[in-house]
DNA sequence: GGGCCGACCATAGGATGGCTATGGATAGGA
DNA sequence: TCCTATCCATAGCCATCCTATGGTCGGCCC
């Protein structure tokens, strides 16, 4: 309500969604359980930030999805990466670094 | 034009400015060139998120300004980090560590 | 059966923060 | 004189993230 902080680095859900889903098909609820256990719960995905991401990511062509059934027998939407989908992810993520360790830079100057 | 492929990583702008800042009083053409040299041209800071970050920042009480001449006989707003923006700057760099290790270790999972 | 919880999808609406584009002033060198 | 670099500033757009809301359905418990 007051403050708002962002539960993850904007700009970065996509990577982490695209990432996630370069381990196999998950369904939505699955991948943003991903993202936040494997980040020990400091990222958080709400809702309302990865459908959209979700439907933004499949608009570009780097993932499809289509209905299936839970192992728990519910129905959810699994999605998985096209391959220009997984050639994204590499891109993105060498970007990732790239600009991580620019801001590194600025952050921690090196002796002159 | 096309592609809106931000130059910096959305988020990281007020911090990369105080930490500039931390350096010493600046103008705000001044701070866009420090974080672009020390980044080796990967960060471009323009002018149109500049300022207003800036007037964001002093707006809460994180930097104040004056108008001074520059070395070179030019008039310029000079910015300086008043004590809470000092404690600021700890507080983000911390907080920014912490959500980029996150990441990584979405990124890079280790072994179960 | 009835109720609850957790798993699951989805969207509207708002806030934020970037960018592009534009406009302007002036110092100093060619 | 003109040009370039230095310097400030704002309007308007756009993408992305959040809050809030609403809905379905499976399975457990009583």
């Amino acid at each position: 309500m007051a403050r708002t902080k962002s539960d993850i680095l904007p700009g970065t859900l996509d990577l982490l969604i695209l990432k996630t889903l370069s381990l196999g098909p998950r369904h939505g609820y699955g991948i943003a359980q991903h993202i936040q256990r494997l980040s020990d719960d400091v990222l958080k995905v709400e809702e309302g930030s990865l459908y959209p991401a979700l439907q933004r990511l499949e608009l570009r062509g780097w993932i499809k999805s289509g209905w299936r059934l839970t192992p728990t027998n519910r129905r959810a939407r699994y999605y998985e990466l096209t391959r220009t989908g997984t050639r994204q992810v590499g891109t993105e993520e060498r970007d990732f670094d790239r600009v991580v360790e620019a801001i590194r830079r600025v952050l921690t100057p090196r002796e002159a």
